[in-house]
DNA sequence: CGCGTTTGACCTGCGC
DNA sequence: GCGCAGGTCAAACGCG
């Protein structure tokens, strides 16, 4: 790709999708799966799980995909159908029996390829690997040999998206132990990796700063919390649906931390904030937050593509109870 | 003392 | 097989 294109197609996400009060936080969006595969390659060189994860189409385009060159599309179909999810030749995410419609501007990053479910399974597998090679050396490793050859590693489910703030670790409501720091390649930012402090709970989320743009954090999520929020911070959430939050903000949170998480809880697929996300279901800053970057950004499309904005909002963010 | 961070070592996957 | 890069582990440490 010609680095005009890439340059273009870098900043392109990040043209005026919302002002907040606070300095700190001035945009959030969520990244288009195909921009953040993207994003990933052209931070960090080729990074096969991004592109391999690809969902939709870019930013404020329309077809034809101009990430192609990266990957085919049709290759990025037929991955996902093994994750259960599908994407026609409108961009229109299918998957496990309901139609997601997404448009261009789409900018949910979800590489599902398993649920947290299954998340779990290959860690649990991973550990149980690394059990039996302690307690019987070669059998295991034969064993462990023989699942390689036989099946694909799944990957877990990843949630990705971008946020402009000066601070790297983002409140979300959960709380998070910090595992792991590695430099990453061509960036002076490193990258950070936070595990979930709930037990038994596998979720994880990885921290890094855009060396593009430093003023951008990137977090991926990765898995499914199988717990509720903390609940002095649930407290917090539940305040930040009042409108008045507007201008009073919780005097336990930050103003831009409180925006910051309920905007991002509120953009955040249920599955990945499935017991917390549902408080936001009909919250009016709710959705003053959330069709306003996209309106934003819309401002720059074709007609057409207006409507599928209120296609989307709903099946995105209309947050069904599971039966 | 409990909890979270830091950081070097180690493991794993992938491309050549 | 080798080297590289990403990801994880775990001991040491700091802080409240």
């Amino acid at each position: 790709m010609a680095d005009e294109l890439r340059d273009l197609y870098y900043h392109q996400p990040f043209q005026e999708v919302i002002r907040h009060d606070s300095s700190m936080v001035q945009n959030i969006h969520m990244l288009d799966p195909s921009f953040m595969s993207y994003t990933n390659e052209y931070l960090h060189g080729s990074s096969g799980d991004y592109i391999n994860n690809s969902l939709g189409k870019p930013f404020g385009f329309s077809t034809p995909s101009p990430f192609s060159s990266i990957k085919d599309d049709h290759d990025i179909i037929k991955e996902d159908v093994d994750a259960n999810i599908n994407i026609n030749n409108d961009g229109v995410v299918v998957g496990g029996g309901r139609e997601t419609p997404v448009t261009p501007n789409s900018s949910i990053s979800n590489s599902s390829s398993n649920e947290a479910a299954g998340d779990e399974d290959s860690n649990k597998k991973d550990k149980q690997v690394k059990d039996e090679s302690l307690e019987d050396g070669e059998d295991a490793i034969k064993k462990d040999k023989a699942k390689k050859k036989g099946e694909k590693k799944q990957r877990p489910s990843k949630f990705a998206f971008m946020t402009k703030s000066e601070v790297d670790h983002l409140e979300d409501g959960y709380r998070w132990r910090k595992y792991g720091q590695k430099a990453v390649k061509n960036s002076p930012y490193p990258r950070s990796y936070y595990r979930c402090t709930s037990q038994k709970c596998q979720v994880k989320k990885r921290v890094e700063r855009s060396y593009q743009d430093p003023s951008i954090v990137i977090t991926t999520y990765e898995g499914q919390h199988n717990h509720h929020l903390p609940s002095t911070l649930r407290g917090n959430v539940a305040r930040m649906l009042n409108p008045s939050m507007l201008t009073q903000p919780s005097p336990l949170m930050a103003p831009h931390v409180a925006f910051h998480q309920e905007f991002i809880m509120a953009q955040m697929p249920h599955q990945f904030y499935g017991h917390a996300n549902n408080a936001f279901g009909n919250s009016p800053m709710y959705h003053q937050n959330l069709t306003h970057p996209l309106h934003n950004q819309q401002m720059q499309l074709p007609p057409h593509d207006y409507g599928l904005l209120q296609d989307m909002v709903p099946s995105m963010f209309n947050l069904k109870q599971e039966p």
